[in-house]
Formats: structure tokens, sequence, C-alpha cells
DNA sequence: CGTAGATTTGAACGTCCTCAAGTCGAGTGG
DNA sequence: CCACTCGACTTGAGGACGTTCAAATCTACG
């Protein structure tokens, strides 16, 4: 349950610029000119951190300093409640922020996890408050990323809240496969970073029953399921499922 | 299920200003000067809108163009699936901000819905990016109130993905009470604004549930209801509960 | 004062959880 | 290369909690 507390790994010489990453397009940077992307480059991007797996980026409690775009590798969010029960609120891959929690009493209220090693650009908050006024587009941009992430926790929400265990897992898997293709990457076969029992955690589920369903889903010839590996056969018949077409 | 499509009532010639409003020192001007606050009042606040009890602020769908900060009354926000299922994600009370969900797309993805007859101020989003990069405070405000909404959202995950039906409910009490004692009412004393359902929808549980819960715990000694007059009696029990000290 | 909607309560049922046993695969050391 | 072990995963059986269906009250509002 409790993992042992690694702290991230500082790299703050190598030279970090958006303007040559392959995720500015996803990321934070979105929509700004050549111009603006260098002003970026020389005042925003502090440096890379590495997260090896199983360590955390920062922990629920810590004073907090800046949000983190994922560059490289996989993580998860998580909350915890006295009581000593976790709920994995997200999980986080290549070009989306972590972080946001801090911005309102200044204290982390999550932890983010490293599912995997991975690499994160450190954004300092202040840096990105004040260039946020002098580049509108910027400004814009962060904004859209905050109201985005309220979005998706209220899908989320509906998700924890009306949908049966088959729908659940059915919406997950094809939200992943929607992020990897807008990546670049093959819709049809995920590997996945997180255990059954993440999984579960995050869609309100016993790890028994996420394991039971991927089974059903392969006995009906959704998908099939080695492991971690997961090859969709069926997205139409997944997204069916969701959509409530059950035809029984 | 559907509510009668009632639209929102302008009142545009009213005057409107944040300066002698009693909620300012919890809506979004928190912290500002009275200079600055001038500023506000002058090109933020557009007007006043009038809301129906069961009327729609906004839908979703609709062009995004403002966010809405409530004056008086009460609202939810819910978001339906394509199957018609409707889940709750939401109550708004005072000084709480509304409509965060269109800065993304520029339309909304809820439904807000006045649960009682309320008024709301219109604040063009435009504008409140405009004046944002000119005072900062009302910046670091906004996003505080956005990083908050983003925090509250996890906290519904979390009550929504492992908690048991006594628990929701325990913990939708009192933060009810929390958020009513902070705008300087009773903690104890609670007018319920919504219905058996809407609560239901909002913990991810049937009416008959919520109303069963709330039987258990006046039998209990918890609280006393009569309809949606709640008296609650022992708050300190309720909190044991949320903090699993169950001593059976 | 009557009707429609909201709420309460009961009984049977179903989904998911709990507990338990067994399988599989990666990493380790002989 | 092969046991060995540990953790992750799968699968089964029984039980708990919340749902579903149904009926009775109660309230609000016209």
């Amino acid at each position: 349950m409790d993992h042992p507390v690694y702290r991230p790994l500082h790299t703050p010489h190598c030279h970090v610029v958006c303007s040559d990453c392959n995720l500015r397009e996803i990321c934070l940077p979105v929509g700004l000119t050549k111009g603006e992307l260098e002003l970026v480059d020389r005042r925003l991007v502090a440096d890379r951190v590495k997260v090896a797996r199983g360590a955390s980026l920062f922990q629920a409690g810590e004073r907090f300093s800046a949000v983190y775009a994922v560059w490289t590798g996989f993580f998860k969010t998580c909350i915890a409640s006295r009581d000593g029960r976790e709920q994995v609120t997200g999980f986080q891959m290549g070009g989306e922020l972590i972080g946001l929690d801090g911005i309102g009493h200044r204290v982390h209220e999550f932890d983010a996890v490293a599912l995997e090693d991975s690499q994160v650009c450190r954004i300092p908050y202040e840096e990105l408050e004040a260039l946020a006024t002098e580049i509108n587009s910027l400004q814009q941009q962060f904004h859209r990323v905050m109201s985005r992430e309220i979005v998706r926790n209220h899908g989320v929400m509906l998700l924890l809240g009306s949908m049966h265990a088959e729908e659940r897992l059915a919406a997950f898997l094809l939200n992943l496969t929607h992020r990897i293709h807008a990546r670049g990457f093959s819709a049809s076969d995920i590997l996945l970073r997180m255990s059954r029992e993440e999984i579960g955690s995050f869609l309100g589920l016993k790890l028994e029953t996420v394991s039971r369903t991927f089974s059903k889903f392969q006995a009906d010839g959704l998908l099939s399921v080695r492991h971690r590996q997961i090859h969709i056969t069926d997205p139409v018949g997944l997204q069916k499922l969701l959509d409530g077409e059950t035809t029984p």
C-alpha cells in the first residue's frame, strides 16, 4: 500500500526547450507563436525532473511551487482519506499537466506517483502566472487546461455515480485509446501501466471485479488480454456498451 | 426528468457593485484592494441575472461567454450521458462560481439549474481574462477558485469511489454545514434545496437509499429530519462515521 | 380541497464485494 | 538451466449492500 519515498532527481543543466518538443501541440504551449515559444523556452520551463518508477513527484501536504508537464512516462494521482482508504483520481501521460491541485492553498492535496520511469518539465508557478499576464494565448491555454481538467473530473463522476462495472471499464479503455491515439500511437493496442488494483481504485471497483470484467470482455470478443497487454478488437462494441445499446 | 426550458431574465440596468456585496470575502474578488475593487465594479460584472426555480442558467451545448457568481439562491450542475442517465456533479451557493466548464471549448458541457429563485452576477469571460492580466490578485484568485474546484472534484471521486451509503450522506451533510456556516448561518440547521433524487444522483445512490439513510441517522440520534428540514444533533458522530470510527 | 409530486417504507433481487484457492511470470540464487 | 519465491493476476463460492418494484403517506400548490 505505502510506496517508499524516493525523491525525484533534478537535472538542472539539461537544455529544455518547448520549441523542439514533440508534445508542443498537445501540451501547455498550444497555439503560441514562434516568438512566444522562445519566451517560454527562456523563462518558463526551469528544468526536467526524472522520477523513477514507484517514486512520487510530490505528496499531499508538501509545499506547492510548480506544476509539471509530463514529458515521458506515466503517472497516477491519488488522494487518501483519513482512515487509510486511497482513491486514484487520474492517470497522466505525455503532455498532460500535474499539480494544479496545489494552486488553491499553495500546498499539494494529492500524491503524484510515477508508474514507470518518467521525466517531467518543471514549470515554476510564479513564472507561469507572470508570463501569463504577458502572453495572452498562454494565459488562455492555461485556463483551457484547468477547465478541461474540471470537465474531465465531472466525466469521472458520471462514471462513478451511475455506471455498472462493465461500462466503467469500457469507458476507461476507450478514454485511454483516444489519448494514446492523439499521441500518434495505435488505438487498438494498449500496454497498461497500472495494476488491476489501481484501475479498480480509479473506477470504484475491486481488483477482482476488474479482472473478471476483462475476462468477460475477452469472452465476448471485444478484446484480448494478456497480463497488461490489451488488444481492442471491437471498439464499436465497447462504445455500444457505453451508450447502453445492450441487445440481450 | 426533463425540466422545461425557462430562459433567465436579464436585468441590465441594475447597479451591480462588488464593493458593497456581502459576499465579497467569499467570492471572486477576495483580497482585492479598494482601488482594484472599483475597477472590478466598473469593468467586470456586467449585470445580475434572475433565474427562476427550475430554470436553467445555461445548458450543455450552449455557447460559452461568461462565468457566473451566485449572489442569492442555489444551483445544481449536472451532466447527462447519451443514454439519458443524469449525474448531478455539484451544488452551488452564494459566492461560488458557475460556468468554468465552458472555458475549455467555449461551449458549456453541463447544465446549470436553479433549485430556488436565484440571482447570479454575470462575469463576461473576455473581460475577466483581460482584467486578470492587469490585476494580479484577481488573476491569482481566479486560479485559486479553479484549483479548488479541481480539488473538490477529487474529493467527490473519493466519496463516489470508496465510500458506503452512510459515509456518503454524512460527507455530503458535513460539507453543506461547513459551507453554510462559512456564510454566517447556523451549522446545525439545514434547509435542503434539492430533492432526495438529486441528492442521490450526486452521491451515486438511489433516492430510496438516501431516504432510508436519513431515517437511520435519525434513529441513531445523529440528526432529525422533517421533509427537507434537517437538524444536526451530533455533528461529531457524523464526522466519526466519515473517519471510519464505527464502534460496533 | 383535490391532485400531482415527493417521500417513506417494505420485500425480493442482483451486482459487486469478501474470502479463499489456484495460476502465471519475473527475478534470484544454486 | 532449473527450482524457488514473491507479487500480480485469475477464478470460484457465498454474502452484503444497495437496487428494484410496489404500496402507502405526506405535502404543496393551484
